[in-house]
DNA sequence: TATGCCGGGGT
DNA sequence: ACCCCGGCATA
């Protein structure tokens, strides 16, 4: 779990035995008010927080708005020489705050003036603020300091639990085109989108009035700012395997007719396309496997798998609902979606929808070859070689009408 | 038309 | 898991 609540209800939840323990990471964009607590109840025999320490890593933390990485642990930092031997430990108060060790922080010149306001919370009231399952990335109403949670290794957490998903000292969102071979990242969304509908769409670039359908073509990307090179050209178009599969055979954009209008891109794209192969830009930037998206391009991985299998007779079904979950299915070739979202009733006082966080679990982009039916196979099977009469003979599966396991290809 | 077998339904 | 079959693709 990771939750957000204030440093003085930490307290509280400690005195509650709500916590066990907790973990903490460099949550350095968090004002001083809000830290935000990897925590998890552990078993009785394993390392259990102090109260007092608690307190006191509680105290030190209520006048550190910056928590610098690696963070200490608590196993060693905690109760070993800085709570044995006074101040000399990896707590660096802000009255000495150069005598180096883990943490550091300088003192906010006004601490009467948080930056972030103090809801209502109590520890009665507690409830996580986020619990992300996949280490989903779900802006909340915090926005740019919204904390964000990448694959950075679990070594730098106080527990040797690994927790999915950190924070890095320094992130940033950027906004990558999908677009195939373009893969051009910008930090502004409407800088990408004029790039898309300029460079792309081919509209025209002195207009910034925007139907939407950019949204389609770009996706958001969080960037650590100490290494954005290494972030750039993990994104680079040349990692296609990450980002640009296979793309589909040519095929004509299927009906989307059966999606509600609130679906409904704006027009079909294709149909004004330049590009050559008959493949729709969509089709071509199909993102695969996993993905943690936001309803903002929630239909942009719908829509182009609906063009993917469109060589199939694909009977598409989307059935959004109101509730907290929707589902996509079509039945050639058998590719299935799934996938959640909060609701807005059950996710009240976080933000807009568009901010959600949806989860798409797809199979990943099937080779060409796979796209058309198995081709049979040539040889005799046990409906030619022991003939109907003898069909007590044949295997299981021939008598199944399965493909034949006895005389396989 | 015969054959192979996928997808789906029933038990 | 086992069994059956409609229906499609192909030889």
């Amino acid at each position: 779990h990771i939750c957000i609540f204030r440093v003085k209800d930490l307290d509280l939840f400690v005195k509650k035995r709500v916590i066990r323990s907790f973990s903490l990471t460099d949550w350095k964009q968090l004002s001083k008010v809000f830290f935000c607590f990897c925590f998890h109840r552990r078993s009785e025999e394993e390392v259990d927080m102090d109260k007092v320490t608690a307190a006191m890593v509680l105290t030190s933390l209520s006048t550190s708005p910056l928590v610098r990485s690696p963070p200490v642990r608590v196993s060693e930092g905690l109760s070993g020489s800085w709570k044995d031997n006074g101040s000399a430990g990896p707590f660096t108060p802000s009255s000495n705050s150069s005598s180096g060790g883990y943490w550091s922080w300088s003192a906010p010149s006004d601490q009467s003036n948080p930056s972030t306001p103090s809801p209502p919370l109590s520890a009665d009231s507690f409830k996580p603020f986020r619990v992300p399952s996949l280490g989903g990335v779900g802006p909340g109403p915090a926005g740019p300091e919204d904390p964000i949670l990448d694959e950075q290794d679990g070594s730098s957490l106080l527990f040797d639990e690994p927790i999915p998903r950190k924070r890095k000292n320094s992130m940033k969102v950027m906004f990558k085109c999908l677009w195939k071979n373009c893969g051009k990242v910008l930090s502004t969304a409407a800088g990408i989108q004029r790039h898309i509908r300029t460079i792309h769409l081919g509209r025209n670039c002195d207009s910034d009035l925007s139907d939407g359908e950019e949204d389609f073509y770009y996706t958001e990307i969080k960037l650590n700012t100490d290494s954005v090179a290494d972030g750039l050209s993990s994104l680079s178009p040349a990692s296609p395997s990450v980002l640009s599969p296979p793309p589909p055979p040519p095929s004509p954009l299927p009906s989307v007719s059966q999606l509600p209008d609130s679906h409904k891109p704006t027009q079909p794209s294709d149909t004004k396309e330049p590009h050559a192969g008959g493949t729709t830009p969509l089709s071509r930037s199909a993102p695969s496997a996993l993905y943690l998206i936001h309803t903002d391009h929630a239909y942009q991985v719908m829509k182009t798998y609906v063009n993917n299998n469109s060589a199939g007779s694909a009977s598409t079904s989307f059935t959004p609902t109101n509730s907290s979950s929707f589902s996509i299915s079509w039945q050639s070739p058998p590719v299935t979606f799934t996938g959640t979202t909060v609701s807005p009733s059950k996710s009240q006082g976080f933000g807009d929808q568009r901010s959600q966080t949806i989860a798409v679990l797809s199979s990943p982009p099937r080779a060409t070859a796979a796209l058309s039916r198995k081709v049979r196979g040539e040889g005799k099977k046990c409906r030619k070689v022991y003939g109907m009469e003898n069909r007590d003979m044949w295997c299981t599966a021939c008598r199944w009408k399965k493909a034949c396991q006895r005389f396989t290809d």
